[in-house]
DNA sequence: TGCTTTCTTGAGTGATCACTCAAGTATATA
DNA sequence: TATATACTTGAGTGATCACTCAAGAAAGCA
């Protein structure tokens, strides 16, 4: 008996978060958000709830997107290669709206005003953080990476490495190509 | 014949610094400037002409602080030594307000709003960039770095991985000195 | 002390914020 | 086709935004 939505729920959710990703939590405004989705206030908060609710399933929706990319890529280039790659292509990935990484943006502006969503973004970063551990381990036991190095402890710094890296190439007049490539080079000596 | 002033504008501006650093732009309001300088919005105005021109002079204060305190470094301890221990000292610094770069956070904040200040922010990430080639060079010549590295490609890495070593930092539960030490040890191979 | 000049005060400005809700509209089922 | 059940609309909510300004208070000079 119902009428049916006129949108794509999940078209709506991608357009939203290039939205929040480029111009943050404070930055998007609804009057953003409405044009953006070309939805009214009333459909809006009866899709979605929130400016929060929505902004919490934009992050979801990056987070498992990040993911699902490595393990892609880790089945065709295997580890080691994709670790090297993945830098490159994140900062050359013309889909996306942004160079920095909407979890790190995030973080940073929700922090300090103790908002559930900074700590949702730290524990998107975590799991990351394990996926890139897993990456190493793999590399290890492939023989491309000295064994005796913690996996972990090389994943924390892969990752505060690629978000130094991800900032950068937001700036202009920044080579951020050639900081990948060096990320990429210092894989090899391990 | 003139009433003087009953604050310190220094002591203000270091102030307003400390909380546009930890907040950002956007979260910090008039309201929290009134409470944190203790001034009435009559006489902020009468003192500092706009929000955003006092962000400005913050910005200024927080570069100039940063340059000042790594040349004062290398008169210490001499450039390869400034830029191995530069990383930990930052994240370590008990005065300040956060641990991620307050010239960084304001670029991915305002860098998609075409905001004026995030030019200002980059222009003094460029001054930085020099000063770190600047020391890279002086490590060359005291023949502590290979001459044949380009001093601006090492500088561009090393701001890129500490930039992600303060992003890294502001994180609850991932051990940022861990990360600072890794890069600290990168350098005694060049 | 009186005058001039500046600083301080704080209620008030219009604009914009996230959000609400009652009325109107479209559609799948009966 | 009639009806029930959503979805869509958009003016309107109180709160908060950055900011103004007229009136009062204090300090330096005569």
């Amino acid at each position: 008996m119902p009428r049916r939505p006129s949108y794509d729920r999940e078209d709506l959710i991608k357009r939203a978060r290039d939205l929040f990703w480029t111009r943050g939590w404070a930055g998007t405004t609804l009057k953003d958000l409405e044009h953006c989705l070309q939805m009214k206030p009333g459909s809006f908060y009866a899709a979605f709830g929130s400016k929060d609710a929505l902004f919490e399933i934009a992050l979801d929706t990056y987070a498992n997107d990040g993911l699902n990319r490595l393990k892609t890529l880790e089945a065709e280039l295997g580890p080691l290669e994709t670790l090297q790659r993945f830098p490159a292509m994140v900062i050359e990935n013309e889909d996306a709206p942004a160079k920095a990484c909407m979890l790190a943006k995030t973080l940073l502006e929700l922090q300090a005003h103790d908002h559930p969503l900074a700590e949702t973004a730290n524990q998107h970063l975590l799991r990351m953080e394990d996926q890139f551990a897993q990456l190493f381990e793999n590399a290890q036991t492939a023989g491309k990476v000295d064994a005796t190095r913690d996996p972990k402890v090389l994943a924390r710094r892969y990752q505060s490495d690629l978000m130094g890296l991800r900032v950068s190439a937001e700036r202009k007049g920044v080579d951020a190509q050639g900081i990948a490539t060096e990320i990429a080079n210092s894989l090899s000596q391990l």
